[in-house]
Order: structure tokens, then sequence, then C-alpha cells
DNA sequence: TATGAATGAGTATTCATTCAT
DNA sequence: GATGAATGAATACTCATTCAT
């Protein structure tokens, strides 16, 4: 029973989570107050303050989950062949982060400039895994063996913040050239970067 | 007299930006209200609405000013041996600017994630001209004679976009790690975007 | 349990109604702010954003009760030598309705030219009723039984709109005369109409 | 010379009159502001004051003149043949203002409703004699000879304000009823009080 | 006369947060 | 846990009016 309640508690809070994902959607994070994020998941307002401190602190979680998505689907969509060879692979994934993004601008504006390596986590223990094993299939560069893990990950950190940014400015603003004109030049870096 | 009257409106909405540059260093841009802007510039609220058209609009212009200060100081504090060589003075400036964010934390809180490579500005013509002579001297990269100036300004954009954003987290939330941990590893990174 | 609470919200709508009334017959409309009604009505600002759009959409149905009260007074004003003879009715009526004006005029400004017959009203049930007895009293012209409701609805509403306006302007105004010397012309042009 | 600047002030005064026309034709008068006429009419702030009170004293003004145009156009646009009978003349007339209205609703929105008869005009001294005539000739009626000057124009006033005010409340709003089911009913009321 | 920068009181509206039920 | 009516501080923005030039 007491398992029955955390699984309804855990469903409210995700009720509202995804109420929240998709006024915030609609419109941006700033735009939307919390009463509409409680009009669209029907509960009381009051029900908001159980689950989270502030809209701030329900931003930041969905920043999370939706990077870790992000990231998984880009992941995914990699080919065999990608996987095979890292300078690929880690190419192929930027390329797909940018797809996606372009595919989806909404959520890019959702996510704003706020796209990041998830550190910590706790979607479901199976998302949880696979992001662990997309870690390591990046961090492990074959140019650089005698790096540390950590070290590697300063690089992955900055290469994903740099598609970040990029990918915004150039996809939203079209700031500094389009995401077709950038793209050539974010390869180059990229490939640059992990040899 | 109409130069004077001139000289005088463009006065008061430098007092305007001024004021409102203390009050964003003081509390931050999301913390300051209209009201303290115009309190601290000692002008009438209406003033105000005069010069800008909201909060945002002094926001953006507080921005790319301020940007280009840190640029230029930057640029300035390069000695004469890093200038001399393109690799040195690239990871100088870089290291200058980080330098700069480090001393000046409040600085880098005002940009929050906003300090872009400026591109229109209108501060003042001796500002502009010694920000044009900056960006020559840093595209001018040896290693890639081949490059037109519009792909290595793009170089040259990402990485000072890879500054402010891994500066920003390191500093502020010591993320991925501090910024002295993370120096070593932007610096390697800058070193093979440029070569 | 829960009708209690469904009276307490709407009591507190109409407490609302209530002041901004006072306030309206204290300063007109135009000179009320909405700061003045909450604070003599005793309740947050916020709560009078939770029962109306704003100033206009209280206004209006302030018209119309207004509009409804006034009608229903005039009506039952009437002596019953009055209401057994149509001609001498439908004048005495529109002469109770002058004299309520002129008794009242600071109703008369708060309703400023905003006289109508009420068409939807939702005040009481017992008032709605009322007024609906009214309405037929006056439709059913002797003079015309080949007119239809509708038709005859026209012409009271025209005489209505007519007392409503030069009522207005030769009470408040005296134009283009005093009441008392329109009063004789008017009453001619009802007797006129109606035959 | 006197007689110059005489000229050149009514001038001014008159651009500004029509630019207040235009903007309240384009947008209403209650949300046209004092700062959007003076920018339509390309005068300085100060100016504005040194012809009208407040925006208020200007509308009122141009109320009348409107209402004067509307009046005349009316009149011209009888045939000889309704001229030549009193009761065909005086529904020709109102027949008239109503399809002027019906042709120029941004007028009637202007007017709102405050379309009067104009008692102290001071247009232009033609328009003043015409109006003048226009007067006697609704002012003539035949069925009452014994009526003197005032009485009948109090009839006249009670016409042209019914016609103001259902017209306004039937075009803009189909209140009780369209125009066009309207006039029927209006015009036999018309007939009624002037016979 | 004419100007237009400057004023600042005035006002509407929002929205996070609480708390009695 | 869940509700949602009530709160009221916070804040943006307008606009009529003035006055030194």
């Amino acid at each position: 029973m007491e398992k029955q309640q955390k699984a309804q508690k855990s469903q409210k809070r995700q009720t509202i989570m995804d109420a929240a994902y998709r006024c915030f959607l609609r419109n941006g994070v700033q735009k939307t107050s919390i009463d509409e994020i409680v009009q669209e998941a029907n509960v009381a307002k009051g029900t908001f303050y159980l689950y989270f401190k502030d809209k701030a602190d329900l931003s930041q979680q969905l920043f999370i989950t939706t990077s870790c998505h992000v990231i998984l689907q880009a992941f995914r969509a990699l080919t065999p062949e990608e996987r095979a060879d890292y300078d690929r692979m880690i190419v192929g994934f930027a390329d797909n982060i940018f797809d996606y993004f372009i595919a989806n601008q909404p959520v890019l504006l959702l996510l704003g400039r706020n796209f990041v390596w998830p550190r910590l986590e706790s979607l479901s223990q199976a998302a949880d895994a696979e992001l662990a094993q997309v870690r390591d299939s990046l961090l492990r560069n074959p140019h650089h063996p005698e790096n540390d893990r950590e070290t590697n990950f300063k690089y992955l950190y900055s290469i994903v913040v740099l598609c970040g940014e990029v990918g915004y400015s150039s996809i939203v603003h079209q700031q500094p050239d389009t995401i077709e004109n950038m793209k050539p030049v974010l390869y180059e870096i990229i490939r640059r970067i992990v040899h």
C-alpha cells in the first residue's frame, strides 16, 4: 500500500511536469504562469507546492530531463557504421543533435540556452543506464588513451556546450550564420578537439 | 546650442544606462525593477520610456557594451610577446577574459550567459575603431591563410561562445569543475581549433 | 457545506458590485479606480480580478442591474387607475422614470447615457419574473392588436431610449430645455407613438 | 498682417482638429492620446495646449462639426419631390442619416452616441447659413401651425436624438434588431410624431 | 507663437504563495 | 494529501501637463 501511494504521488508529480512541458512548449518558460500549469494539469494550485518549490525548481528538472531525451535520441539515431568509428560517431552525434533541434524548434526554444550534459538524473532506471552507456561510448576517445575519464569528460562537456549555444543562436537567430553554414565549421572544430 | 541639446539628450540616456549598470551589478538583471533604475539615475519614470522600450531593450544594449568592454580589456592586457605570436595571443586573450571575469564576478553575473562577440556597436567611434582592430588581429590566423574572413570569424565566434559559457558555469557553479581546472582543457581546445 | 461556499462566493462578488455602485455614485464611473472599489469593498485587489475582467465588465453589469431597478421602481409606482388604462400607464411609466431620475440624479449620472431596456438579466429569479411581467404589460398595446410582440417591443425600446437620452440631457444639462418643459412634449410623443 | 496671423492661427488649430479626426476615426476617441494627435498633425505637444484645454474640449468641438456635416449631407441628399412634402421630407431626412452612417460606420463609431443637433456652431459662415436653412425647413411642420418654433424644435430634437441612439445601437450592435428591420418602425414613429 | 524633453502621479494587472477546509 | 478562494506586494507602463528655450 505504501508503494501504491508512492506511485500515486510520483504520478501526480509527473502529471504536473507533463503539463508544464506542454505549456512551456506553447508559450515559453518565461510567459508560463503556475496558474496555467495547474490548469493544464487539472490539479489545484496548492498541489503544485506539494511537489515543487517554485517554477524555477520545476524548470530546472525539466531542462535536465529534456536534455537527456535529446541526447538519447541523438545517440540512438547513430548508424552502426558511425558507431564503429569514434570520429564519425562524435560528429554524427552532434549532427543528430542539430537535426533534432531543427525538427523540434519548440523544444530548442523551451531549453533556451539550458541544454546541458545531464549530471544527476533520476528519470527512470532504464534511461539512466542507457545514458551511462552513451557517456561511456563518447568518453572512450581512442586518440587520447592517456587521458582519464574526468579529463575526457571536460572535452565532451565543452563540445556539448558549444553545440548547444551555437545551435541555439544559429537556428533561432541565424547568428552568426545559418545552422547549415555553421555545421561544417562546428564539425571541423569537433574533429580537431577530439584529435 | 543645438549641439549642446543633442549632447544633453544622449547624456540623459547614458545616465540611465550607467544607473542600470550599477543596479544590475548590485542585484542582478532579473531582480532590478525600472523603479530602481530611474531612482538610481535620478530621472522620472517617464524619461526611461523616452529612451528605452522596456527593460529587455536596455539590458540587450548593456550586454553589448559590456561584452565590448571585456573584450577590449582582455586584448589591451596582452603583452607584446603574446601579440607577436598568434597562438599565444589567442590563448592569452581567452586567459585575460577568464581573469577579468574571475576578478569581476559581478560583471559575469550581470552578463549572465549573454557574453557575445559584439557585432553592431555604437559605443564611441574610438571604441569601435579599436574593436575593429582587435577583430582583425584575432582573425588573421596564420595557420589557415586559405580561409576567408567569414570562415575565420565563425571559428573565432565559437571560441568566444565557448569561453563565455564554460567560463560562466565553471566560475559561478564550478561546473563541471573549477575554472582553474578547466583552463588547461580550454586552452588546449583553443590551440587545436586555431591550428 | 458546498452550498454555503457557493453562497459565500457569490456574496463576495455582490460585495464588490455594491461597493462599486457606491463609488460610482460618489465620483462617477470614469473617476473611480479599481483601487477605490476594492478598498470600499474591503477585499484584496486580486479578488476583483477573480470576478470581473476589468472595470468595463463590472460597469456593464451594473448598468443592467441599475436599469432594471429603475424600470421596476417606475412600474411599481403606477397607481391602479394608471394600470387600468394603457395610455395612462405608459405615460405614467415614463413620468415615473423621469421622477426617479430627478430624485436620484446621482443614479442618472452613474448610468450616464447607458439606460437601456435590460435584455438578458440574472439579478434574482424574483426580479426576473417581475421584469417579465412589466414587459408583458407594456407590450400589450390595445391600439395595435395586429402587431406581434417583436414589433411592439421595437416601439417600446424606442420610447425607453428616448426617455433615457432626453431625460439625461434635459435633467443634467437643461438641453434643449428643462425636464419640466420637455415633459409635455415627450408625453405627447409617447401618446402618438402608441396610438 | 494681423489678419494673416489670425488666419495662420486658425489654420494651425484646424490642422490639429483634422489630425484628431483622422486619429479618432482610426482608433476611436478613447484610445487616441494627445501624443498621437500632435504626431499626426506634425506639431509640437505644447502647441496643442495653445488651442485646446484638453482632449474633451477638442472632442466636443469635433462632435459638433461632425454632427453638422452629417445633417447637411442628409439634407442635401433630399430629392425635390421629398422636399415638396413635409412628411416625406422628414422621413427622407432620417433615412439619409441612417444611410450615411451605414456607409460611414467609422464616423458613427467616432460620434459614438454623441450625435446631436448642433446648437452653437462656428464652422464657417456658409455652413452656418445652410444649417439655419435646414432647421427652418424641418421646423415648418404644416400639421401643427399652432406650435411655436421652440416647441417644434423640441419635437425635432427628440427625433434626431432617437435616430442617433437607435441608429447607433442597431447599426453597431444589431440591438434590438438590424437597422433594416428598425427602419420601418422608426419611420412610422417619426410620421406619428410630426402628425 | 512654437517647441519637445522631462515629469511623476496615477492605474491596471499579475502571480507566487498561503491556509482553512 | 488535495483543494482553490483569497491575498496584496510588486511592477510595468501611460499620458496629460509643464516650462525653459
